[in-house]
RNA sequence: GGCCCCAUCGUCUAUCGGUUAGGACAUUAGGUUUUCAUCCUAAAAAGAGGGGUUCGACUCCCCUUGGGGCUACCA
């Protein structure tokens, strides 16, 4: 027997910035499709007006394109798909299986407070159920005269009065993939809205018709649907369709063990673009977040992440976003990179901050000074700091920073001119020449390193953690670096 | 309140009845011919509590406790 092509799909609302869960989720889904030689596809569910976002849409496909999750075919646009979802719904009205509700909002809001006050279950009282079904003459007349109505879904029901009886004993049940068997009592099934007055599907309807027509076989969401999910079984239940299997991934929590969330702190992927990470470091870091292989490799490509990703190895509880070790991996991936790369890379930065001044620098140097940099850098932007004694000709810092350890002003300055003698006896100016003269000047001089290189490097860098000297030097020139000496030289007077 | 669910170092996690409970991040100490970083070495660090089942439980079952998600004409 053919199996079906295995298709997942990422759902996104355009109500605002992509954030890291829904990242995540899109990252499952698309290793799930392609490791079965699937497809992975994308649906823009904006059946809510009130909250869409102009250009959400857009900055939600530019941020998966960063991170290289390329979606199958052409999105799907819910608000584009109106009288389909209309067309379903008149089929179950037709077929006795929804039903007209003319309940307001005041109404609604009444009823909920009046069941919170009793402690009832919080759910539609199923008024227009009654309605629908006695005066069919009322229901055709509110119709008729055009009162706003919403078409809700009639839970299959036994009888209201014997809730705690027979109904118990019908669960709906379904099973996940990560969370196994599920079953849940039916009486705590609310008739769930289908169609908002506005004529807008809400998610529950429009998610079981989009994803029956597109073929969906597994759906990879969030666990706060899991809930809902009954709602969603009873529907297909009702259009005679069968279900795709359910994976409800655990959430990704914020320090305080919430979901992640606005208010958690930046979340949203182009947060983490602009500050620099890497789209490979972010992905191989929240692929980690619910699912590990078992092994003890953490470094993965997407191809890798491809073959290795494991459904069954998915986890149930929440896993706290860490920010420390995203940065940790994303230096590794920093660290990797070539040092035309890592320039392409830094250059944004450096010219957001530099502007045109930047074009007093070749490429070159440049590159030798992001280079000098990238075992330091957690994140691109951290090259702004970490570079800036290299495109500034005044270095500002305290003469106290000149001095080593135990030493003094005088020693120390003794030593600074003894080392521009040196330097300017150097011709070969290269960075290992520069060591390797220099080090024997120490040793002939009977010099520690320390006491010489320190007030060397704080000349040249002004910072009290920078790369060494003679890489510093070697960048700056010679010109550039005695200059840099004889202004330390000054400081010490 | 109701429904559903979760529970190993500070954090992410391995363990699918028998292990000195392993790894990574972070932390601390030391080394890598000057600082920071990198790299290397080492240290400290965990099965929430109580009952069972079993020759033997982190692992299986129950209860307690703690935590989370959901409970909209939002998704």
């Amino acid at each position: 027997m053919k199996q079906p092509k295995i298709r997942t799909r990422m759902a996104p609302s355009p109500t605002g910035m992509l954030h890291i869960g829904g990242l995540r989720t899109a990252l499952y889904n698309y290793l799930f499709a392609k490791q079965n030689d699937g497809e992975f596809l994308l649906r823009i569910e904006d059946t809510d007006r009130a909250r869409f976002v102009p250009g959400a849409k857009e900055k939600i496909f530019e941020m998966l394109t960063w991170a290289d999750l390329n979606w199958d075919g052409e999105p799907a646009i819910q608000s584009e798909r109106l009288e389909v979802y209309q067309k379903y719904a008149q089929q179950l009205i037709d077929e006795d299986k929804a039903y007209y509700c003319f309940c307001t909002s005041e109404e609604l809001e009444e009823m909920r407070a009046s069941q919170q006050k009793n402690n009832l279950l919080v759910m539609y009282n199923r008024k227009c159920k009654e309605l629908n079904e006695k005066h069919k003459d009322i229901v055709e007349k509110n119709l008729a005269d055009g009162k706003p109505y919403v078409i809700r879904m009639k839970v299959p029901y036994y009888d209201t009065d014997k809730i705690l009886g027979k109904d118990k004993e019908r669960p709906v049940k379904f099973k996940d993939l990560v969370w196994g068997d599920l079953s849940f009592y039916r009486y705590a099934i609310d008739d769930q809205i289908l169609i908002k007055s506005d004529g807008f599907p809400t998610y529950h309807f429009a998610v079981v018709v989009d994803d029956h027509e597109m073929e969906i076989t597994h759906i990879m969401r969030g666990e706060e649907w899991l809930p809902s999910t009954p709602k969603h079984i009873l529907l297909y239940q009702a259009f005679g369709w069968t279900p795709p299997v359910y994976c409800h991934l655990p959430n990704i929590l914020g320090e305080n063990k919430k979901k992640l969330s606005k208010r958690t702190g930046d979340v949203s992927v182009e947060d983490f673009k602009n500050k620099g990470y890497l789209p490979e470091a972010l992905i191989n870091y929240i692929a980690l977040l619910g699912w590990n292989p078992g092994t003890e490799q953490e470094i993965f490509s997407l191809e890798e992440l491809i073959k290795q990703f494991d459904v069954n190895k998915l986890h149930k509880s929440g896993a706290i976003f860490d920010y420390k070790k995203l940065d940790n991996i994303n230096g590794q991936y920093l660290r990797k990179l070539p040092a035309k790369q890592l320039f392409d890379f830094c250059l944004p930065y450096l010219a957001e901050i530099y502007g045109d001044a930047l074009q007093n620098y070749s490429d070159e140097y440049m590159t030798k000074v992001i280079s000098l940099e990238q075992e330091r850098l957690k994140k691109l932007s951290d090259i702004v700091g970490a570079t800036q004694f290299f495109f500034s000709d005044i270095l500002e810092y305290d003469a106290q920073l000149l001095i080593w350890k135990k030493a003094n002003a005088t020693e120390t300055k003794k030593k600074l001119m003894e080392t521009k003698k040196k330097l300017m006896e150097i011709k070969k100016w290269e960075r290992d020449t520069l060591e390797k003269e220099m080090l024997s000047f120490i040793k002939e001089k009977n010099y520690t390193n320390g006491e010489v290189l320190w007030p060397l490097r704080v000349a040249l860098s002004g910072q009290q953690n920078s790369p060494g000297p003679f890489e510093i030097m070697g960048v700056l020139g010679k010109n550039e670096s005695l200059r840099r000496v004889e202004s330390a030289i000054a400081m010490l007077c």
